[in-house]
DNA sequence: GTAGTTGAATATGTACTACATATTAATAAA
DNA sequence: TTTATTAATATGTAGTACATATTCAACTAC
């Protein structure tokens, strides 16, 4: 290509549906819809817009994956609150990512349990409380933890999981939940290279009585530290 | 949900396109494809799966969205490395989000710049504090960071992008970046009703010197305080 | 033989038609 | 008035046809 093509083609080329896309998107984004209105219909949509029917639905079949939009059968498309995780719960696997995506997404996990603490401590409840004794107890009690590095992480992900699930923001706690796959798949490949899982000094325990008479700033420090084995990784 | 109860739960009616879509992605998660390999076409993949082109189309069209596939004029489609902020990407607008998705972000933009000191030390260069202090100076000799709240909110934010800039991670990076547009909608809103923007007691030099003299834990501390005034919208 | 050009082959991109399906809304029956 | 039936309609799916761009091979020129 010379350059004198290069000038006339200004942008990288888009497929009519994504350039589509954009367009309802940007209607979407000038026009504070509430949850509920209706889209035109595909034909209409098709007919203004000067494409086919075909490419409106590739774009539309895109707002809905994103749960912006929602289609039923004779009623027409009506607009949905997005969900802001659609995205990352299909590509949120171990051989589907790279290792830098991964790294990022081990450092967030660091990131997010030690920054979580003021959430924990405005919300935290004496049930919550209860509930993560017992699955420390549980831990405790269970010998198999001193063998099976499965049973460890188990109790792990459950406690861990509470923790999330307590601090009130949905957006998190699920992202919590698919953030694992890719945490365990670091660990195992880990544990393939012989290195040791060396436990924190600082124990499940700990964290609860933290989490009890503490201070959030006190809680950000010992899940620092029980979390130090992970933090050797950056 | 554990497999069983997957099964037993009857799934709300799915699309062909979004079973092909499905299929599509088990298929990538079984067989750890390499990037640049290639997917059979598009005619192949339809009649395989006894599914029109169509249906096959917009299935690849949300790969494509996802940025796990990319397609060639007669090269075919290529498998690509996804990207885990596109979703993200298009929906981080306020006027497309509600309340709660919307209250999420923003208390996660207060557990990330919190939880994030332990980055900061690990990956500090002595050119990227040269620069915070830059911005802090510009800050500072600027008179109009007085009057105005959007002067004060533009060094805000490049200070605090910087920060994360820093932290070497560049997913978190990006999406601190679509973050900006809903935190600066929810201090706007917040500014209407006539709450003063409360400045914290801690500043941005204050964190540049901690950063630069103090530990991780201590930053934390002080970032905390330094964000005290959108805490306590908690 | 090498470099550059031309042109055919081909996979994706777009348009269009036709029909299936499901659900609403109107109508008829009780 | 309530219930059952029917028609209308917007999305879902299938299929054909052609446009477009890019690869690859054949070919020409030097």
């Amino acid at each position: 290509m010379n350059f004198l093509t290069a000038n006339l083609i200004p942008k990288k080329h888009q497929s009519l549906a994504e350039q589509v896309e954009q367009k309802l998107l940007s209607y979407l984004k000038a026009n504070n819809f509430n949850i509920g209105d209706q889209l035109p219909k595909e034909i209409e949509l098709a007919a203004h817009l000067g494409v086919s029917r075909n490419v409106v639905r590739e774009a539309l079949s895109r707002l809905r994956m994103m749960g912006m939009v929602e289609s039923k059968k004779r009623k027409g498309m009506v607009i949905t609150e997005p969900d802001l995780l659609s995205g990352l719960t299909r590509i949120m696997d171990p051989s589907l990512l790279g290792k830098e995506n991964m790294q990022d997404i081990f450092e967030l996990r660091l990131v997010l349990e030690v920054g979580m603490a003021d959430l924990l401590f405005v919300r935290k409840k004496d049930t919550d409380i209860q509930e993560l004794k017992d699955i420390a107890n549980r831990e405790a009690a269970d010998e198999n933890c001193q063998n099976s590095q499965d049973v460890r992480s188990k109790y792990e992900v459950e406690f861990h999981g509470k923790l999330y699930a307590m601090s009130g923001n949905s957006t998190l706690s699920r992202f919590q939940k698919l953030l694992l796959p890719i945490f365990n798949y670091m660990e195992a490949v880990e544990a393939t290279l012989d290195k040791a899982p060396a436990k924190g000094k600082i124990n499940h325990f700990d964290l609860i009585d933290t989490l009890e008479n503490g201070t959030a700033a006190q809680f950000r420090k010992r899940m620092r530290e029980h979390l130090t084995p992970h933090y050797a990784r950056l």
